[in-house]
RNA sequence: GGAUGGGUGGCAGAGCGGUUGAAUGCACCGGUCUUGAAAACCGGCGUGGGCACAAGUCCACCGCGGGUUCGAAUCCCGCCCCAUCCGCCA
């Protein structure tokens, strides 16, 4: 949701930003909406100020026990022009909330400019690619040749783009879990979660997912919906509340399933676990200072690039330009790993600054010490990072010519000092 | 699913249909007092918006939407949400 005093000011700043989004302008009908409402207004509060005056004066005769039917019969004349112009401004105002409800939330000055995923720039790559002294597999035929993946199984029970993992695979997700919260929580001082995972509208409102996405998403015959990503109950916990300025920055972890309805992805990657209905995840949100929220974005990637790390995964930090970027977002860096079986580097993670884009639908805001006015914070939020991918990358990274897989140091551990799927 | 009770300012909590945007308390801000702090006392303190250069002034907002009325936080209807109890259940 964008600032409307903020448009009246810079009018040619929206387009802008609206252009670099690939929108059309916008600044011009924004601008003729408010005027309108505002004309409206005006026209509805001169009606209503009459009437108010005249409805005392009634009081004030009555009590006084003078007749007052003249001044009664006055005001219900008044009643038509009050409605008619209540009418309009409540139109001319709907039009313009939902058309400011659409924008997206214009891009950082650093973010690049570019139409789809081709304008993405790389900014780092980290780790280094195994080589292979064989043609190395994809993670499915690592997987059903393991016997621990099953996507027939899967399509049985619940259909395309599901999966079911079993035995030590089954664990290793739990144990990337676990391994992702401990570190978050433990080393960068985000606090676990357990949140819903079924929400109502407002929420999904309130991060951007609602009204315009709403094809993406699963609903309940309750009116519920399925999370898509626990960034949504996670940014809430700051919704509707006025925080003490020391309170910033909130920091969340969660692990939690995610569902997506993928209604526009037909045909792309239907093969293996890349795009599933259904996965798992642990999500970092954090909201901040305004002030504090370009450098608590790059704490945020960095938390999310030491489980890469740690994991000894190769990848690549890529920012996404104006094209690619969720409309929530301002700034976004993408975590790309490396897949030896797709040959590719994958998103793993996202981690984007929403700036007060969400603040302003979920109205979250904080009170500056010594102030009696409220601000918008900022909020943040980025996968840390998504299991099913995860998991992808350990098998395909550290597969060996039998077909088995080895297991990074960081993660025996927690699978019970196992080095090696086989 | 059934039955009650309830949704008012940052929080708590009043509010005979007519200057009630709303008592009171807490919190917060300013001040007096104090070596300093606390306490006490005095004053201030909701949000959004229109008009105006401004002082200011006006309008809206007591969960949401309708209705009754000259006039609604207060009466009526519908919806949403919350709490408690019962039933069912991991």
């Amino acid at each position: 949701m964008l600032d409307l005093r903020w448009i009246r000011e810079s009018p040619e700043a929206l387009d802008r930003a609206l252009g670099r989004r690939g929108e059309p302008p916008a600044a011009a009908r924004v601008g003729a909406l408010d005027a309108e409402r505002r004309a409206c207004q005006t026209r509805f509060q001169e009606c209503r100020q009459r009437r108010n005056a005249l409805s005392r004066e009634i009081g004030r005769a009555k009590a006084a026990g003078e007749p007052a039917d003249e001044l009664i019969a006055e005001v219900s004349r008044l009643k038509d022009g009050e409605r008619d112009a209540e009418e309009a401004e409540r139109k001319a105002a709907a039009e313009l909330d939902a058309l400011l409800e659409g924008m997206p939330n214009p891009p950082d000055e650093d973010v690049p400019d570019g139409t789809d995923e081709a304008g993405n720039v790389e900014l780092s790559r980290t780790g280094a690619r195994p080589e292979f002294d064989f043609a190395p597999k994809d993670h499915v035929e690592l997987g059903e040749a393991l016997g621990l993946m099953d996507f027939e199984r899967a399509a049985f029970l619940s259909g395309a783009r599901f999966v079911v993992l079993r035995g030590a695979l089954a664990r290793l997700e739990r144990a990337l879990a676990q391994f992702m919260l401990d570190v978050h929580t433990e080393e960068f001082g985000y606090e676990e979660v357990s949140p819903p995972t079924l929400v109502r509208s407002p929420a999904l409102f309130g991060t951007g997912q609602l009204p315009k996405f709403e094809q993406d998403l699963f609903r309940t015959d309750t009116g519920h919906w399925l999370i898509p990503t626990a960034e949504v109950p996670l940014t809430n916990m700051a919704g509707g509340r006025i925080l003490a300025e020391e309170e910033l920055p909130l920091r969340f972890t969660a692990f939690t399933p995610c569902y997506r309805s993928e209604a526009g992805s037909a045909g792309r990657d239907t093969r293996g676990m890349i795009r599933q209905h259904q996965f798992q995840k642990v999500e970092l949100v954090s909201v901040a200072h305004p002030d504090a929220s370009a450098g608590e974005h790059e704490r945020m990637t960095r938390a999310a690039e030491a489980i890469l790390e740690r994991l000894e995964l190769p990848w690549r930090r890529v920012i996404l330009c104006t094209g690619d970027m969720g409309a929530a977002a301002r700034k976004t860096y993408d975590l790309e790993v490396w897949l030896p079986g797709q040959g590719a580097y994958r998103e793993i993670s996202s981690c984007s600054n929403c700036g007060d884009y969400q603040a302003r639908r979920m109205n979250a805001r904080f009170r500056p010490s010594g102030s009696k006015a409220t601000r918008f914070v900022h909020t943040l939020n980025g996968s840390g990072l998504a299991l099913g991918r995860a998991l992808i990358a350990l098998l395909e990274n550290g597969q060996q010519a039998d077909g088995s897989v080895v297991l990074p140091p960081a993660i025996r551990p927690y699978m019970g000092g196992c080095e090696r799927l086989e």
